[in-house]
DNA sequence: GTAATTTTGTACATTATTTGTCAAGACATA
DNA sequence: TATGTCTTGACAAATAATGTACAAAATTAC
């Protein structure tokens, strides 16, 4: 849960609560509650909201919070998640050198 | 949709019928011919039963079919998603070597 | 060509998963 | 004890995914 831990070392560090946090986001603080410890997962656009709020860069969250995606897609053992990881990744990387051809 | 191309590959060179394939795995024929287009996708018996039936590794198609369980968690920008693939990547790279290690 | 077979497309009903809400409980502090 | 913060569980609501039926295309065989 990197998203989860980061928010929350966020939050804290920036002595908030998350009455508060959960009014920047016009949701319930049960709900964000669950958003910190993982439970639920945030909405792209709440992650959005977030990195403004708490003053970084939205590319850093969203990278995180993607990253959570990616984890909450492995459903095979861990050697073939590992390998296909590694083959996914190659095809991203490849399409990322062709848009920088252009 | 690595896996589902890979599927009618394998159909194909086998010279099977969808109607076949679909007996194989106890589902409508119709639901088959979404699969083998990426429509729908297969669970994870499925791709079991089909390696089997195909003669292939049951860890190459399931790694083809994890792959594509990747892509479809992409939610980013290709750049974020590519950099949080590397991250994701990484980090199950080495919970890998931890379990050798034991 | 056309009949038969195979595959695809579409519209839905069904089922499963995820989400959000609420109220009660736990815990700390004053 | 009273107050504020956070967590938890049960559950309804919303959303998404799945599977089916059947018509339309496409392909193959005759």
């Amino acid at each position: 849960m990197l998203f989860a831990n980061k928010l929350r070392q966020l939050r804290v560090k920036n002595d908030l609560r998350q009455r508060q946090m959960s009014a920047v986001l016009e949701i319930d603080s049960g709900l964000y509650s669950k958003i910190e410890r993982g439970e639920r997962r945030a909405k792209k656009e709440h992650v959005v909201k977030l990195a403004h709020f708490l003053h970084v860069e939205e590319k850093e969250l969203l990278t995180l919070w993607q990253v959570d995606q990616f984890s909450n897609a492995v459903s095979t053992d861990y050697r073939i998640a590992t390998n296909a990881m590694q083959i996914a990744y190659d095809q991203y990387k490849q399409l990322n050198t062709q848009k920088h051809e252009k």
